[in-house]
DNA sequence: GCACTGCATCGTCAAATACGCTGCAAGCCG
DNA sequence: CGGCTTGCAGCGTATTTGACGATGCAGTGC
């Protein structure tokens, strides 16, 4: 660019003003700086600007009155692009990007996502689902601001914040020989066919239950798609390890499923907010943390089963 | 404004290349100015634009990819400026701020225009008619680039190019009994009635015509519009002082005059470019000057009798 | 484990930009 | 008509900005 902001601001003022005098009076500047500001601009564009007058200021050229509009209206769009740019993060508006575990997403982000646009609702909500692997690499390549997921896997450079833990259940069908038992634990169900919900790091979570208990689980089926997995288990395919509960008891093809508290030593899922480290946090995201905060808590999830339920 | 070109431009061949050291070479600087520039506009804008990663670049936040696509456009619209401002004075192109003295203005201007445009189509042409106070007034106060006129009270910050000498005629009507003289002495037409042209500067001529010939004029009527003059000479109220002599012998309402040259010494007017001195010249206004030097010469101007006829 | 990649930081230096002072030319006024 | 005022341009100088090479440092990848 052959000007800068300054000059054309400089210019400006003197075009209206007719005076460098009074140009540099209203610019916070002085006199000898706005005509050479101005003289170089001249001299850089290759056009005449005004027509000096001694001791009575100065008369834009013919040139100098075209120019002057086009300057204005650049400087214009330019502070319109500066607003913009302090609104990204000074405001609660905009685009707030989210990224929530497939598994989460269709209990968790309805009610979350509308409360929050009720109480905030010049923000636009683009949200991306996708497993623990997927939400890291989002998160890694700025694609999403913010993820709502499990503390699995999580990397050095990567932030948790914690909201609820979710303990492990069994999925079985209502008729299912277990479906009345108050919890069951894992050696007894190690003899059942397991339905394994194939998700990198969810798939080692699962396994290591298991493994912690010393026993080998029986795999039938391996889905990726949690929809899949319950409507298997509700037509007795076997069982399912699940974390999320949702509050309905039917699968997609109206068939019923029950969850039974595991018996013994679990580790829980530990439900919460995870991002970036080191990146200076927008107003929104704040807001949608703190949002995040009040309603999800370890009583209960918005869209699940609360913890004795 | 809080953010220089220089930075957008740094953060957009950033944010395009996804990594500061391309951004520097495609940018002709190296990677610690464009490494600072975009720390610079992200604590200048209080947003983060950037998400760094060791070893294999820059990604763009959210935040930051919503900002570059505002910055490309800023930075499209002030090349467009620049552009624009070039094109005002290094193409013969745009508009060319004309004025014309009003007595000439009728004759000359048409044709003149109208082939200068022939010759360059993308120039539009705003004319102004004025008296010579207006012009210089004009010329002065930037309204108009050029004007087409008489060497008549040109101060000294006005230039002036002479193109051809237009002698005074006495302008009668064609039932006059002057009509049919070869030619006239201001000491005869003294004695007749005398219809002024009562503008500033061209008053004076007139008035100097007659005060060197050493006698006075009977003033009989005054106009300040060329087209009444000539018809109130039409209509046999008197006979009046011209230099520019139109082709036509007919006045607006019919009637007829005829231009008798006068007897002895009489300084001629002289037509010609005037301009503000020290302005650089558009080429616009260039071209339109070499327009003239080739349309008006001594031996004809366009609109006008020849010195012979 | 070690070379490599790529951004950030440091120190230095040149250029741009700022300012006060001064000069100059023309208008203004008694 | 002379002196005063006005207002832009130029000069010299100080400060800030922007540029660069060298270096540091953290993480990747063979």
């Amino acid at each position: 660019m052959v000007f800068s902001f300054r000059q054309l601001e400089y210019f400006v003022a003197a075009g209206e003003s007719g005076s460098v005098t009074r140009a540099a009076a209203g610019s916070h500047s002085s006199q000898p700086t706005v005509s050479a500001a101005i003289a170089k601009l001249e001299r850089a564009l290759g056009v005449q600007l005004f027509v000096r007058h001694h001791a009575q200021g100065l008369s834009l050229t013919p040139e100098g009155r075209r120019f002057l509009a086009e300057a204005k209206t650049l400087l214009r769009h330019a502070s319109e692009v500066e607003r913009f740019a302090t609104t990204l993060s000074d405001e609660v508006a905009g685009t707030l990007d989210l990224a929530c575990l497939v598994t989460l997403a269709p209990l968790v982000t309805p009610s979350l996502v509308r409360e929050f646009r009720a109480t905030h609702p010049r923000v636009s909500v683009e949200l991306v689902e996708s497993h623990q692997q997927g939400l890291l690499d989002r998160l890694r390549g700025g694609l999403s601001s913010v993820a709502l997921t499990y503390d699995l896997q999580l990397p050095g450079e990567i932030t948790f914040e914690p909201l609820a833990d979710l303990p492990p259940h069994a999925l079985v069908a209502a008729d299912h020989r277990l479906a009345l038992r108050k919890r069951v634990s894992l050696e007894e169900l190690a003899r059942e066919p397991h339905i394994l919900l194939d998700l990198p790091t969810s798939r080692e979570y699962f396994m290591s239950l298991f493994a912690e208990a010393g026993v080998e689980p029986n795999i039938a089926i391996r889905s990726e798609h949690p929809e899949t997995i319950r409507t298997l288990v509700a037509n007795g395919f076997g069982y399912a390890i699940v974390n999320a509960r949702p509050r309905s008891d039917t699968a997609l093809d109206g068939g019923r499923v029950v969850t039974l508290p595991l018996r013994g030593p679990v580790r829980p899922m530990r439900l919460g907010l995870a991002s970036l480290r080191g990146i200076r946090e927008t107003r929104t995201v704040t807001a949608f943390k703190e949002h995040c905060r009040s309603a999800i808590t370890p009583s209960g999830v918005p869209g699940m089963l609360s913890p004795e339920e």
